[in-house]
DNA sequence: TTCAATTTGTTCGTATGTATC
DNA sequence: GGATACATACGAACAAATTGA
């Protein structure tokens, strides 16, 4: 009586508790097709069909004229080289290179390899990337969020990566709603920073542009708020102009909507240097000198403040070092699932030439 | 005759073929298993085998009562989840950043999604990240490989991912010994052009500085002979300076040597924008004015030779536009295995301002 | 609901080819 | 070269699930 299950799966549960105890270790020889066949009376192809499952599962490995071999091995952290999944919005431009570059110097020399996927900040690629690292098996995540400032569809597959018990940080940003740390600039002091820096220069009437689809611009652009209100300044919600990823052509191919929203402001706070370069662009392509009719400060710091016709001045974001702390951290999280994973980098400005002194004020 | 292939395999591309040109779609029923034995004049247990390989790659389901169904869409977008392993040696600086942005562009684009790691140009780590993608199941992979100048000891790991079927695409080099396809810049052709250009330039003494352990290295050291003795100029063992990867800041750090080594040239071609920004560093810093005193002429035109203190005259290397081919190779590869996915960039000089045309000379 | 045809799943037996040691 | 081990291939039978009459 007994059985329920075919034979086939009866003698790969009986082989693969053998690895499991450790009583085949990795590497061992497994008794030949023939041999466990007349050992329990069942057919040679029956046992093939068993050894095929642990083939499939990676267990065993049979080399033809050889014999078959245990090819895992049940101890954690020796044999298999851990794999960390690495999911950000873009790769090859902006800041993303050093980023990825301070999160492999690490993972490489940690002696971990690393999976690297890209959403192109759509939620729709989320989910897929995110799925696919789970089928893959990854034992630790490293996300940057996609649309991070609006409400997320991908909350269940979230939630099932806590309850496999796989480690997670998020960086750059992070959602709100799920209790997961995060590694990644202040960006409320950011925002701060860049407005309290264009008051110091003597800027009363401030416009900003804010990105309102990642968690980031909420923060950035309530450091804005925070700053103006604090040095006594009124806020213009006319003067605030937000957008979306997909709105980033839109935006800067619309010169007269721009001009509309900044009318009356010396000075503008930009979420990040692709969109200062663009307004730049813009301005300058419509007869606005900067910074001497407008003065523009941004966010990140990257390639592209350097390479702008007009250099900007623009708050630092930590890159490389942000990187390798986000896989250090996940690193820790692995051996200790109690670890406090979050940090945050505080922001310096870096000073260029988009920013004018206003004279009229003597500020301290 | 014919054949090669066993029977299973034949049966299992074949079925494969209907389903890549949609005359199978998505969840369309196969015939039966008696069916196609009864079609190829085999055994149904030979058909069941071929139909077990493409379940394994999830392209076909079983129902058992039922029948057999397509599990795979052919169509970009839906269910295809498959993943192309992408090995090079470094990732966020100099021109891998947009190499690897040109193949996850075209991959991301297609479904696919990408497995990234690095080397650091160290065959230790080659083997084991190999080893890592196989383990977890790639579906194909393109690798800049690892020290392509020397004799290659993962050739057995080479050798079982042909065997295994997957394909492979190699970049920016290949080892010259293993029949493998290769995406590229002409090499040879870029060391010619450089040294021609130095040479429409009259200078007639040129040294040159070639990284050994690299195949590019042999192939734009060849191009530089080559382009010598076209122009009926002598060539002077002395005056090539070799080195390897861990040689690189021993190479700056001598700056003696250097000199000996230049000793009588009017100009050099470097292997890359890395070794000529460092030369043109340790070369200032020992009051020898460039381009006045010594002409430098790279390869690459990469971020490198825009910051360097002199900016470098180099060939351009394709980068995004390499990667892309070598992304579409891949995946034109995956479909039909006997397509030669070789291709090689013709190379064109950027000029900047690091070589200076010798006035004595008026050549035509 | 039942039944019969179809289809895949499991198991056995046998034979030959080919790689390894 | 010979023994051993896995790889491929054929044939046959019955079990279990599905489908449609």
């Amino acid at each position: 009586m007994s059985s329920e299950l075919p034979k086939y799966m009866e003698l790969a549960n009986w082989i693969r508790q053998k690895i499991e105890s450790k009583e085949l270790g990795y590497g061992e020889k497994l008794y030949s097709e023939n041999e466990m066949g007349r050992m329990f009376g069942i057919s040679r192809q029956t046992v093939r069909q068993a050894i095929r499952v642990l083939e499939q599962k990676k267990m065993l490995e049979s080399r033809q004229g050889s014999g078959t071999y245990v090819s895992y091995d049940a101890e954690p952290g020796k044999a298999s080289f851990l794999t960390i999944g690495v999911i950000t919005t873009y790769v090859g431009s902006y800041i993303f290179p050093n980023i990825i570059k301070g999160i492999e110097g690490v993972l490489t020399e940690k002696g971990y390899s690393m999976q690297l996927a890209f959403t192109h900040n759509k939620v729709e690629n989320e989910s897929r990337v995110i799925s696919s690292m789970l089928e893959k098996g990854v034992d630790g995540l490293i996300i940057e969020p996609t649309k991070s400032g609006l409400p997320n569809p991908n909350r269940e597959l979230y939630e099932s990566i806590a309850q496999r018990g796989i480690p997670l940080v998020f960086i750059n940003s992070y959602y709100p709603l799920l209790p997961l740390p995060h590694v990644s600039m202040n960006d409320f002091e950011a925002g701060m920073l860049a407005t309290e820096y264009l008051i110091r220069a003597g800027h009363k009437r401030i416009g900003g542009i804010f990105k309102f689809d990642d968690y980031q611009g909420h923060l950035r652009y309530s450091g804005y708020i925070n700053a103006m209100l604090k040095a006594g300044l009124g806020i213009c919600d006319e003067n605030v102009l937000w957008y979306a990823t997909e709105d980033f052509s839109y935006i800067s191919g619309d010169p007269n909507r721009i001009s509309k929203r900044l009318e009356g402001c010396s000075a503008v706070v930009c979420y990040n240097d692709m969109i200062a370069f663009d307004l730049v662009h813009v301005l300058k392509n419509n007869g606005v000198a900067i910074p001497e009719q407008i003065s523009v400060i941004s966010i990140d710091n990257s390639d592209r403040a350097d390479i702008c016709e007009v250099p900007l001045t623009s708050v630092d974001h930590p890159k490389e070092a942000l990187g390798k702390t986000a896989a250090h951290n996940i690193l820790t999280l692995i051996q200790n699932p109690d670890f406090d994973a979050t940090a945050e980098f505080d922001p310096t400005v870096v000073e260029r030439l988009s920013v004018k002194p206003l004279e009229s004020i003597f500020a301290d």
